[in-house]
DNA sequence: CGTGGACACGTTTTT
DNA sequence: CGTGTCCACG
């Protein structure tokens, strides 16, 4: 067993999975053998340490990492891996609530928020505070109490820690909206990692039931982790206090993977590893599987430029391959050309089907001018990620009404379907029985069930809030005598007339929206079939059994798989790739103020984020890989000539071959434009590095500049009034 | 109460 | 350019 287990792994691989008794960070490169190591260490842990299944916690990001690492595990050491925690930080949290839920005031059915439900809430609590919402829009507030939240600061401390008129607004909506999600027995996504990690701090016996559990964590992406995640690992690590030894802990991860600070995750956490952990071990693999000796040195060449890295340069044994290539399209529609031509000739040297092949570029929108030649060529493609299921308004509205059903105190969800479909309950109507609801210290559900009571009701709403308030009932009496929730769901669109107005829409769009529903129809059956096989209780599938997996998975739209046919061309997003590997990979964009984008510009961290994006980028590719640009980009109708990206003159040449019509940075002369060249008035020419003096604005560095003569943009950092994109033509700028 | 047109805005997003 | 939101009107 032991021979099997160790036999192909390399020797910093083999360290990594033997490794006993203290702290364990993996730094893996991409491409090392990540997800190998961690399986081959929880099934060595089973199979030579003696470690029960039980005591081990195993957790990941996604839903697909933690189901891929359990299905591997499986295969080595059998069915006995099913009982492991193998989960996303989400999941093993909402398991540890929803049992200790009433320690923190909670019911146990409590519901969790996704961002559009926040979203819905923060905005009814700032039209309640009179907050301008020009100034403070709900994304905004939220996001901030997100950063809160990742930082573990509660509302309390954020009032007295205010110090700015936005850090006072901000504080004052946070405790609104946690009074509010409490009232509503709900949580969103950051509480569910908050109040675990408060829990375990408030109640040292819930810790110390946890403490004897796990006596292996093990933490994949670890460079992804925010602090509230970070504290939630020590806690449940534990520090031995409690007489129970510190759990076994192993993280694994890349720095320079970390591509998600903007989502709060902080790079300190692997990189100070040795400092919060001080008897720490570091195993480092630099070996990698998966690219090219020139993809990698490419990489490299890049990633080596940002500062105050763990030194690390991947390397492999399999030889050079086939040299980066570099191409300059005139603009997008032939850097998609260009792309379509590049696919067709591998094809048809029979090198390559079509799945080998993925498309990464910075931001969705750049997937459309791809698409469309795509489409024209014929080229079978699948856009992965974008509007996923899960957040379309059908499936969103079709979702509000079984939690409406199966958490009465649930006011968004209430809310958010009591006039859809139209049903003649407006927002008059809503506010009276809100101020009763308010008046009378209950929720908006309990109120629904006292109409009569409510005078300020013109009887026509009365009516209709009525009728609705009846529908939802005998819902609810169907979920409480044990229906299923495909049974709940189809009875509700039915009831409401939901289905019936999409269906006599002639819009195409609500077409889809009919499948869509059906589709989620599917995938409650699905649920039910599934569901007594994997619980141990014989109890059959309910409603909040279905929601809770719902709100934690995201995704629908899959990575394809391969197909009989070939298969098709992946588009997606450089952050949607990171974890993914393809025989040939194209970066597309590679444009400053594309790639890296406009608003890291003026950034040196956001920049270092930007050139970690491109490592992540780079190292997707196994043997051919194309970085392209465009020198002209249409943005918004505008053509925008942006200067080749900062990251492709940091390849050294030597790894790469340079094709494409080169365009001089200014004018249009020299490249192959069909458009005529327009005679406009010449307007100020700017660069980037250049002070100007704006009357408004002050003093201020140009960061970046787009377009030419009328169309000409300047973006200007100025010191008190921020980022500033300006049209050239009408700002009141002087060059200094 | 419902709707059309003006208007503002526009990264990345594992849960 | 495309989408989502807000207000004035029917």
């Amino acid at each position: 067993m032991t021979a099997d287990l160790l036999d192909d792994l390399n020797e910093p691989q083999r360290r990594a999975v033997v490794h006993e008794g203290t702290p364990l960070l993996v730094v893996a490169g991409a491409g090392s053998g990540k997800t190998r190591v961690l399986t081959r260490r929880i099934a060595y842990l089973l199979s030579n340490r003696n470690v029960s299944p039980g005591e081990i916690l195993a957790i990941t990001f996604t839903n697909k990492a933690a189901g891929e690492m359990k299905e591997r595990v499986a295969d080595m050491v059998g069915p006995r891996a099913r009982v492991m925690w193998v989960s996303t930080f989400h999941s093993a949290c909402v398991r540890i609530l929803r049992a200790e839920a009433q320690r923190l005031g909670l019911k146990s059915n409590f519901t969790i928020y996704d961002t559009q439900d926040s979203v819905r809430l923060m905005t009814l609590i700032a039209k309640d505070h009179n907050i301008d919402i020009k100034a403070y829009s709900a994304k905004y507030l939220l996001s901030s109490v997100s950063n809160l939240k990742n930082e573990l600061i509660d509302h309390e401390t954020a009032v007295s820690r205010a110090n700015t008129p936005q850090e006072e607004i901000v504080a004052e909506v946070y405790g609104e909206y946690q009074r509010r999600l409490m009232r509503a027995s709900a949580v969103d996504f950051d509480d569910l990692i908050g109040h675990t990690v408060a829990l375990l701090q408030a109640f040292p016996d819930v810790a110390e039931y946890y403490h004897r559990k796990f006596r292996h964590v093990l933490v994949d992406e670890y460079q992804d982790t925010n602090h509230a995640q970070y504290m939630l690992v020590r806690e449940l690590v534990g520090a031995g206090k409690d007489g129970v030894s510190p759990a076994e802990l192993c993280v694994v991860g890349d720095s320079d993977q970390s591509i998600y600070a903007f989502r709060g995750a902080n790079i300190r956490n692997i990189v100070e590893f040795e400092r919060d952990y001080p008897n720490a071990t570091t195993v480092v693999l630099e070996q990698n599987y998966r690219s090219t000796q020139n993809i990698l040195s490419s990489a490299n060449a890049v990633i080596e430029k940002n500062a105050n890295r763990p030194k690390k340069k991947l390397w492999t044994a399999e030889g050079d391959g086939p040299k980066v290539t570099i191409y300059t399209a005139a603009d997008e529609h032939h850097e998609s050309d260009y792309i379509v031509r590049t696919i067709d000739d591998l094809i048809d040297n029979n090198e390559y089907a079509f799945k080998d092949f993925a498309i990464i570029y910075r931001t969705n929108n750049q997937s459309r001018s791809i698409e469309e030649v795509f489409i024209r060529k014929g080229i079978p493609y699948k856009v992965v990620g974008g509007t996923r299921f899960y957040e379309r308004k059908e499936i969103r509205d079709a979702l509000a009404y079984l939690r409406a059903v199966a958490n009465p105190a649930d006011d968004v969800s209430v809310r958010r379907i009591l006039n859809v479909p139209r049903r003649g309950i407006g927002d008059k109507a809503e506010e009276a029985v809100e101020m009763f609801a308010r008046r009378e210290r209950i929720t908006f559900s309990e109120a629904l069930n006292r109409i009569p009571e409510i005078h300020a009701l013109a009887t026509r709403s009365a009516t209709a809030l009525t009728e609705f308030n009846t529908m939802i009932n005998h819902l609810r009496t169907m979920d409480d005598s044990g229906a299923g929730p495909s049974e709940i769901l189809m009875k509700a669109m039915e009831t409401s007339g939901y289905l019936k107005e999409l269906s006599a829409s002639r819009d195409p769009q609500d077409e889809v929206r009919v499948e869509n529903i059906a589709e989620l129809e599917n995938v409650t059956r699905e649920f039910e079939e599934q569901f007594p096989a994997e619980n141990e209780d014989e109890r059959p599938a309910t409603l909040s059994d279905f929601l809770e997996r719902v709100s934690l998975v995201a995704d629908s739209d899959e990575i394809p798989t391969d197909d009989a046919h070939g298969g098709v061309v992946t588009l997606m997003t450089l952050h949607t790739a990171k974890g993914l590997e393809f025989p040939v990979v194209f970066v597309t964009g590679m444009e400053d103020g594309v790639f890296p984008h406009q608003r890291a510009l003026g950034s040196a961290s956001e920049l270092e984020e930007e050139r970690r994006l491109a490592y992540v980028g780079m190292t997707r590719a196994m043997q051919r890989l194309f970085l392209t640009r465009a020198s002209a980009r249409s943005t918004w109708g505008q053509p925008n000539y942006n200067p080749e990206s900062r990251f492709l003159a940091e390849i050294p040449d030597e790894f790469v071959e340079r094709h494409g019509e080169e365009t001089k940075a200014l004018g249009l002369s020299g490249s192959n434009f069909d458009r005529p060249q327009k005679r406009d008035i010449q307007v100020m020419v700017l660069n980037i590095g250049d002070r100007v003096l704006h009357d408004k604005f002050g003093m201020g560095t140009v960061i970046a500049t787009a377009g030419h003569n009328d169309s000409a943009e300047a973006t200007i950092d100025f010191k008190s009034a921020g980022q500033k994109r300006l049209l050239l033509r009408y700002a009141p700028v002087e060059k200094l």
